[in-house]
DNA sequence: TCGGTTTATGTGTATATACGCCCATTATGA
DNA sequence: TCATAATGGGCGTATATACACATAAACCGA
């Protein structure tokens, strides 16, 4: 390890969550007039354009943990963004957009894009697929082989 | 913009929350023999080695907004870990690490070292250090000039 | 068929995050 | 000097995050 990271400045850990801060209050202000949380947006997006999910699955592809999932789902159903209904093996609860939800994801989305665009015109197009690259690497690396 | 940075999938924001979980739940995990999370042993590191600080200094100096900071001094504040008493001006709170924190710090780092060298063998050197310097132009690019 | 096991999910609790609002103290200028 | 602005900070509220534990349904081998 060289000494550029083996300080407690260089944190992986810390250095994602203060640029997670950092961004996530940009989204936040973009999408505000929306309605609408960053946390939220990515939600109805990864619904949209595909059937009924079960919380598990949809949690695994979000990589979030199933209990916090179903606690941001709590806000967007309660607003009639989402719907949630047993399904077919009834142990299961399947999440789906509303026609309500697919609206506010429509009016939102150039709101998320302006935010998204001041990231990639300020690090450059390249330089922000490059780093999307390596978000991925980094959640491989911590979730292990 | 590129097609394939003009989709939600590709949206900034929501792939480095991403990683920031996953990664966060390493982070914990490794140091919670240490009775610490991740986001107090970034405070404990930072307050280590510098004299007392105020509340906002401090929260500048983690990226953190104000009000978020003082929460999270709550724990450790009640466990001893920190000290926080009021500055000659008398507006404001200053925050030092007290020798029970420091020995926390101290028993905690090693723990932290596991989790960081994981990262770093599994990214590479060359390619964590070039990923903490994206998330500090991430940071940048996200407060604006 | 039936009892143990696996799977899908919710809840209690605790920390993390931040906006809006309010209060106390200090600085400033007429 | 004193009214006003600026600064430092806490609290109410809401969302975000996840672990430990509990429950219900489905599965499965004897």
């Amino acid at each position: 390890m060289s000494a550029t990271t083996d300080t407690p400045q260089a944190c992986l850990c810390f250095n994602l969550r203060k640029a997670a801060r950092a961004v996530t209050q940009l989204y936040d202000a973009a999408l505000e007039p929306a309605g609408l949380r960053a946390t939220q947006f990515s939600l109805l997006a990864v619904l949209d354009g595909r059937d009924a999910v079960t919380i598990t699955d949809l949690a695994r592809a979000m990589v979030m943990d199933r209990t916090t999932l179903t606690r941001n789902l709590g806000p967007i159903e309660k607003r009639g963004l989402v719907a949630i209904a047993p399904g077919d093996d009834r142990r299961t609860r399947e999440v789906s957009l509303t026609r309500r939800g697919r609206q506010t994801l429509t009016r939102a989305t150039p709101r998320w894009r302006h935010a998204q665009t001041r990231m990639l015109d300020t690090l450059g197009d390249r330089r922000a697929r490059h780093l999307l690259g390596e978000l991925s690497d980094t959640v491989d690396a911590a979730r292990g082989p």
